[in-house]
DNA sequence: GATGAATGAGGGTTCATTCAT
DNA sequence: AATGAATGAACCCTCATTCAT
């Protein structure tokens, strides 16, 4: 199971752990393979016995900090009312939007995204459009069941999921706030869940709060 | 009428024009004045005789493009049925997502938002937030004519902006899509102006096309 | 009188003043001729009507900072006791040592002695050489009126400057005094009258102070 | 024995020499990286690591050419008469002032004491300083003896050291003479002695040479 | 397999000098 | 005669990469 005659997986991780800290902190072009090397506990020659060059090691963080963004979305959806299911799902993607690392990931691989179109399309795939499939299955399956009008799952999802990002998606992302309140979040959580039922639940539609 | 004792203007568009350039094809880090005077046709040395820095030449050309994305939502509005001028609104703020100038814009400030707050505090005030103040106006004045149901105007546009961002705003900023078609565009916008009247009309709920 | 057809005076002069001030403050490679001409409230440009090199301006600075320092030795010597007129000749020489100017010019002309022979020359001859040449004169005439013992008068007026030079001479050349005390002076120059007397006077010796 | 865990001491003695090759020949100011590392074979970047700063190797040179200069003065004076001992001191001083390594180090050290002022204090420190200490020592041990009159010990000391920089201490500072014949220096020595001990011997004056 | 000294191209920036106005 | 915008070489320094140990 192990790589018996390959370069040991621990100082891969080890060095790719150090590359995190220093992208992270200075991005692409502003980091150098020196500081990498001494956050990792490497000398930079050891760097370049595990990647031939400084955008390999790029993209092998890149791929790494991609694969342990993805799990957040795991554990969802049980058999309740629909509103609640909704609201726990915006939580989610609420929190994973403002969560420091998926930001920063992001801002990351939008900087780099023309140098390197293969990472903007695996954080893509692992990250956003896995999330999209998974909540697009999920609608699809009550609107068979009834509970949602019949329309396409994965607009929905979509609309949704757009939804969440109200109020915070830019300006987190152009770093203008720092710490959003949970009762900002539950507002805009709140409001992504009353449209989407609005237009997309079976029954009767969901009141405005009165401003 | 023209500026004896100054720095010709020309030639400082012809400099922030060859930073443009440099700029939005290698980022802030990625590119160097060398090329940057290159593209602009003067010498390296020019270029400070303009710009102090190279970070002072970044932020004016920052600044000249978010002052000329603004013009973007001047006229706006007029008297006709709502989801009309929901869509034509949605339209263009589509169209202003979509275009390369401001998504090349909107990638290089997040990526430097880190080093150039200020920048992205630019971006943001001369693009969204005067299109949301904009548009929170115009609601709140629906409102009052008791075309809308009242609520919270300025979360209301928000909620609209996030909608029409929905299925490409994302794959859109990491380069994933290069072009949209015109149905598409309508698909989303349609499906935003719907999601919103179903909410905030003070009429019955418009109906959800059979996927 | 005036040279009508030449660049004027006065502006040259001003120029001149400029480059003192930053020369003096930068050396010579440290200044620049922008900040020269910023100083001088000329443009570049005009600059280099006057001179046609940085190092010719360079070199019509430091001619004319020593000519004016030369000046300092032209009222000496009456009629009154040897030692009187031998102190007062020290501590003019003292003075000259420790005062900013001549110590500035005598650190740049220093700096610049391997790139510009000329200069040190003409500052030893208008500053050292010239007082030299006055001493030994005066020298020459006391020991032929028998006030003195015959001895090479050259030789003794040199051996009277060294001494002159006793403790602050190097110490000031290095910047590690900037201060001296007029009873250090005193001592110094009663130190070389004394030294000098002892040796070249026609009379008794003096007697030392007791440690 | 050697020193593995260090860069090799010897390359950074044979940038330091090449430093010292350039420095010498430009000044601070005017010696560039570039020459330097031409002038050690070396590149331009094992500069850097072996230096942190284009000052940092200057000064490592200045402290270096400091240190190599001051053994001039270890072996001195034993039991003989004064006056020999002096003359072979003075010919001592008289040879370090002469000297092009010497020569050199003062005028560097002079033109950067503004900008380095540590590197003139150790100048002074471990050159002429030492030597002072030194011969102030040997002159109080000889006024206690009675061999000399009781006098401060420094200054006389100083003084000693002022007379015997007569008529070539200067000059050579200014690179106005080149080589000095031993008869000069016979007669600048002499000249010293002569006057140091006409005023401090506690025997008779010596008499002063027909010119 | 791990090291880090060495490299040299390229980074941003300064500056003496020129020349059209 | 005076200007100052333009130049481009040279400045100090950084860094991805290599290779002998």
């Amino acid at each position: 199971m192990a790589e018996p005659d390959e370069h040991p997986a621990s100082k891969r991780r080890q060095i790719i752990h150090g590359a995190e800290i220093v992208f992270t902190e200075c991005g692409y072009e502003g980091a150098s393979m020196s500081r990498i090397a001494l956050r990792a506990a490497v000398s930079k020659g050891t760097l370049y016995n595990y990647f031939t060059s400084k955008s390999e090691l790029f993209a092998a963080f890149v791929e790494q900090a991609c694969a342990s963004l993805i799990q957040v979305f795991e554990p969802v959806c049980e058999q309740e009312e629909l509103a609640v299911t909704l609201n726990r799902i915006g939580q989610r993607m609420a929190a994973l939007i403002l969560s420091p690392d998926s930001l920063v990931l992001f801002r990351i691989v939008v900087s780099e995204a023309g140098k390197f179109p293969h990472l903007a399309q695996i954080f893509w795939q692992t990250g956003p459009q896995t999330a999209l499939a998974y909540m697009s299955d999920w609608l699809g399956q009550e609107m068979q069941a009834g509970r949602l009008q019949p329309s396409d799952p994965t607009f929905a999802a979509e609309q949704f999921f757009a939804l969440c990002q109200t109020r915070f998606g830019m300006k987190r992302r152009l770093l203008l706030v720092t710490e959003t309140s949970q009762e900002e979040i539950d507002l805009v959580v709140g409001g992504a869940v009353r449209l989407f039922l609005n237009s997309y639940a079976a029954a009767a539609p969901v009141g405005l709060p009165r401003s």
